[in-house]
RNA sequence: GCGCCCAUAGCUCAGAGGAUUAGAGCAGCCGCCUUCUAAGCGGCAGGUCGUUGGUUCGAGUCCAACUGGGCGCGCCA
């Protein structure tokens, strides 16, 4: 449960019931910001006293009786301007602990994404590498976001796009046929330019060698080159999903450029664009103070994005008269929405920001504004070891690979180190600091808390049988006995955890789930070292059993809550540390 | 030149338009292990939330301009 969901409609119901028609899907039921304000603080006054002809603090105190008489609620007042401020009793916050109980990891699901399905598209690499350390970072926050809307009801795919129609394809084959000679003994010497140098297509030329011997030796590029180009694609692709599966990353669906092209798709949705009268033959001004060394005036087939707010329209054919990437990407968002995703959310790099304005224009236009696309762009990784940078030169094609820094720090380091950060601020990755067992590094520091956990109720599991703490045994224990302030505020905290679910879900927010974990941790180290003060505030006491299983309650119920945002976040809970 | 993103403590960063007192972690200083992992915890100190205006009952948060940084800017993807 969503405590401050569930009061938001108790409220709106207290609303009505005094006779007025208001609309209350305006007022926010939140956390106050001071502790010492209560424990939940709706604005309702402030909101919807001009709808009811009456001053803030006026409406405030009419509502205030009401809420008081609320079940749970031991005060209730008007502060400032017009908050409500409520006070819950404890058993509320028993009630929470019994329910985290329940649920388990499971903690914090939600249904308010009622079924609606979205479309969560991420890496999407050209398939000519493996991947490198920045496609890493799209790859874990595309995944959590997806595992995020998950867990509050959507139904989600997750897809990579496939650029397997570009010029960049053509490169990739003529570099494997390169390697394929130089397989079969032939001395190809330097590397023209414009080829793939990379030393991992050494191996795909050999395979290819391997396979097809001198079937492709002497003959023209027209007839090898799309033989090779389709075995060099598979190739890179097995070794991105072998990269992916190193991350624990797996997709639903697997979209090929090439099969949109073929199957005619960006003629019919520049058809569709051209119907709309979206489509027009145009010379575009110069950019100015950076212009092009061969720049000269074109006409051009373009897109009209301006008409939906972007800076200038967008040409859809190269020179040449073929599509350019944009018009494919046309046809392929369009496919998306054909598919039926109602929601669209592409994780990019931030080097393509640029391109946010028309893509968002494109979906408005072919869906007639009845999808939405969000584009998460996700700024640079900057690798360190030790605090030197790590040099990663992708020309001399030995650059640190993502499986180079998965292989060295383990997936869960990656993965957690990865949403440290929200996505659009780059993020410092050290290898060396990302694997120091310290509270400088937040990846140990909340398995630390999760392990901790773990570890009482090994201990405890010597003085009691498995059947007495059990989760759903605990769940019904004589919870009331957790008294002290710290404790009864760690419940509290956990009963966010369904609130934060949704606002990181709403907000395509992956890392406020990292941080809300390190905060968790935090409150129970802190809990954990009252023990180590005061032995009476101990887990387990040995002498009172009661207590200890309600503490043990509170132990269990933490480790669930962790255990629900690891999973979010694609990391292994910690059993032990050692 | 134009567009997008960013600017919060010495450093790295959180911050869902709200109320006196803007939060973490590192670094600094002072404390806490005969005790479930001290791989941890408590305390002190540290801030004109880049600048200037605006909207509002109320702005770190919204708007505008400016300053500084990152990314991008037709026939790459």
């Amino acid at each position: 449960m969503n405590l401050f969901a569930y009061f938001h409609d108790k409220i709106a119901a207290e609303i009505a019931a005094l006779g007025f028609d208001l609309d209350t899907s305006r007022m926010s039921v939140e956390p106050p910001r001071d502790p010492a304000h209560g424990d939940v603080s709706a604005n309702a006054a402030m909101v919807l006293a001009k709808g009811a002809g009456m001053k803030p603090r006026e409406f405030a105190e009419k509502l205030r009786p009401r809420l008081a008489r609320l079940d749970h609620v031991i005060v209730a007042e008007v502060a400032g301007p017009g908050f409500i401020n409520l006070k819950l009793d404890n058993a509320f916050w028993y009630a929470r602990l019994g329910e985290i109980l329940r649920a388990g990891p499971a903690y914090g699901d939600s249904t308010a994404g009622q079924g609606r399905t979205v479309n969560v598209e991420y890496v999407s690499a050209n398939p000519t590498g493996p991947m490198h350390v920045g496609h890493g970072r799209g790859a874990v926050v595309g995944d959590a976001l997806a595992a995020l809307l998950h867990k509050m009801g959507h139904v989600v795919v997750r897809e990579y796009y496939v650029n397997d129609a570009g010029a960049q394809v053509d490169a990739l084959a003529r570099s494997v046929h390169l390697r394929y000679r130089q397989a079969l003994g032939e001395t190809v010497g330097e590397i023209p330019d414009g080829l793939y140098l990379g030393d991992y297509l050494i191996e795909t030329g050999a395979v290819l060698a391997r396979r097809d011997g001198k079937k492709w030796l002497g003959c023209p590029e027209s007839e090898w080159l799309a033989p090779v180009r389709d075995f060099a694609i598979e190739e890179m692709l097995a070794l991105i999903r072998a990269d992916l599966d190193l991350l624990g990353i797996a997709f639903d669906v697997f979209s090929s450029e090439r099969r949109l092209v073929r199957a005619g798709a960006i003629e019919q949705a520049i058809a569709e664009l051209e119907q709309q009268g979206l489509i027009y033959i145009g010379t575009l001004e110069p950019p100015k103070g950076m212009l092009p060394e061969d720049w000269e005036p074109r006409p051009q087939t373009l897109f009209r994005s301006t008409a939906f707010g972007d800076d200038v329209d967008r040409p859809i054919k190269k020179a040449d008269g073929s599509w350019t990437y944009f018009a494919a990407d046309i046809a392929y968002h369009w496919d998306k929405h054909k598919r039926g995703f109602a929601d669209m959310i592409d994780v990019w790099g931030a080097d393509h920001g640029g391109y946010v304005k028309r893509m968002q224009a494109v979906v408005n236009a072919l869906t007639h504004g009845k999808a939405t696309i969000d584009v998460k762009l996700c700024q640079l990784v900057n690798l360190s070891d030790g605090g030197q940078p790590v040099r990663m030169s992708k020309r001399a094609g030995n650059f640190v690979t993502l499986r180079d820094v998965v292989e060295r720090v383990g997936k869960d380091v990656v993965r957690f180190v990865m949403l440290t950060r929200r996505n659009d601020q780059t993020l410092d990755f050290d290898f060396a600091k990302v694997v120091e067992q310290s509270k400088d590094n937040p990846v140990f520091y909340v398995q630390y808390a999760h392990a901790r956990a773990r570890s009482v109720m090994r201990l405890a599991a010597q003085h009691f049988g498995a059947n007495e703490i059990d989760a759903a045994t605990l769940s019904r224990g004589p919870l009331d006995l957790l008294a002290d302030a710290d404790e009864i505020a760690l419940v509290r905290q956990l009963a966010q955890w369904p609130r934060t679910v949704e606002g990181a879900a709403q907000m395509h927010e992956p890392h406020r789930i990292a941080f809300y974990l390190h905060e968790v941790a935090a409150s129970f180290h802190a809990l954990w070292n009252k023990g180590n003060a005061d032995p009476g505030l101990r887990f387990v006491v040995e002498s009172k059993r009661d207590l200890t299983r309600a503490r043990l309650a509170l132990v269990q119920a933490m480790a669930f809550v962790v255990a629900s945002g690891l999973k979010v976040i694609g990391v292994t809970p910690a059993e032990e540390l050692r």
